[in-house]
DNA sequence: CCGTAAATGTCGTCG
DNA sequence: CGACGACGTTTACGG
């Protein structure tokens, strides 16, 4: 990785074009080519950036400066102009091992998955990843009635969790030994607007708390 | 900007928990206190961050190491053990000018407002950014026989594209001075499925060619 | 400050 | 390799 700490002038000319004009900025050469531009603040996103896989070009610019000429495969350019560096390091770091992450979608399926009777009393799970023609349902169940409910897990429930959810019923709904099938949107959270979007659709919201749904396993687990 | 190229290990508690073992990195604290750890690949993501606003302590760990405890407002904590540091650098670089953006979408509507004939001949622009409740239509025209045609503009047309675009045509078609409201989902490129869901609901797909849409202009331009 | 739509989105997964 | 959905999405824009 080479790190540049240096004035420069930046144009990305691709799927859209963009300015930077003259200012002191960190340029980041990662070892697989790719190029970025970080200024003193923002996230972590970068002013700019060419992604990989890309080639660098350094040639000389007027005087003193440097020209670097980023391209990838589509075409798409970033044009750095290096007036002054002020630092200028290489370091070798290897292969990261890379990160290991806790899902939380996942785990609210499973959970509420092996606690199906937090849709209420007399609920029975009939799979989870319920198999469509556009895709699997989160979650399908029955009521005490019998009656099919597809359910459809997020962290957060907004309006395209519930425009999903639409389309699986309209799916579901036409398949004559399964309907009538009702819809159950749950979420951590769940917006205003999808709440009036899914109640309008007589799809039924239902708030689910992370802790307390872990906090049944422990019952259970001092149970047995 | 502090940059750090050190082995270091990463652990976040927050939304979700995500480790990364102990390797060099390079470790970017910026001057609003954000911290992004960066390997040497991967894309402009840094492997693990914190976003501003938030605080970093610096303490002692066991022997050499350093711990960094950075926290945001929300509670969530990224915590960096570094094990060894091979570089470390602090530069001012000052308040970034910032980019200049020149957008995509709203080149391809303003080019399609322009050339409306592109939806077919005898077509007529009512307006750009129709007004409704839930937000504009891209574009609002008349076809040849006078029927209104509300128009989505994406770059991408997907699914997303589609609902969107539904849910405009829902709220139109209840006004009876405007009923009925036919519906164009036109895009550089438009998706299988979102092709498919719209022509189920009756929605044109009309793909748009940027280079022809400014060809158009530079006939024109001949010609006057 | 909340809510929605756009993004040079990026990233994983699955066909 | 393309399509599709999730993302610690992030970010910009309007009410």
């Amino acid at each position: 990785m080479r790190l540049l700490i240096a004035e420069c002038t930046v144009d990305y000319l691709g799927r859209l074009t963009a300015h930077l004009p003259a200012a002191p900025r960190l340029l980041m050469v990662k070892a697989d080519g790719s190029v970025l531009v970080h200024a003193d603040g923002g996230s972590y996103k970068p002013l700019n950036w060419m992604s990989p896989p890309c080639t660098l070009v350094e040639s000389g610019g007027d005087g003193d400066e440097l020209l670097w000429t980023v391209t990838n495969k589509a075409g798409e350019q970033l044009l750095i102009t290096i007036h002054q560096v002020f630092e200028d390091s290489t370091h070798a770091l290897g292969v990261d091992p890379g990160l290991v992450k806790d899902g939380v979608e996942a785990q609210l399926q499973k959970l509420l998955a092996e606690h199906i009777h937090t849709l209420g009393q007399g609920y029975r799970l009939v799979r989870r990843e319920y198999p469509t023609p556009i895709g699997p349902v989160d979650l399908m169940a029955r009521d005490p009635q019998g009656v099919a409910v597809a359910v459809e897990v997020k962290r957060r429930g907004e309006i395209d969790g519930v425009e999903q959810l639409t389309r699986y019923l309209e799916l579901l709904n036409r398949d004559p030994l399964l309907a009538p099938v009702h819809g159950v949107l749950a979420a951590q959270e769940i917006r205003p607007q999808a709440r009036v979007l899914a109640e309008d659709r007589g799809i039924r919201c239902l708030v689910l708390d992370y802790a307390q749904l872990r906090g049944i396993d422990n019952v259970e687990d001092r149970l047995f």
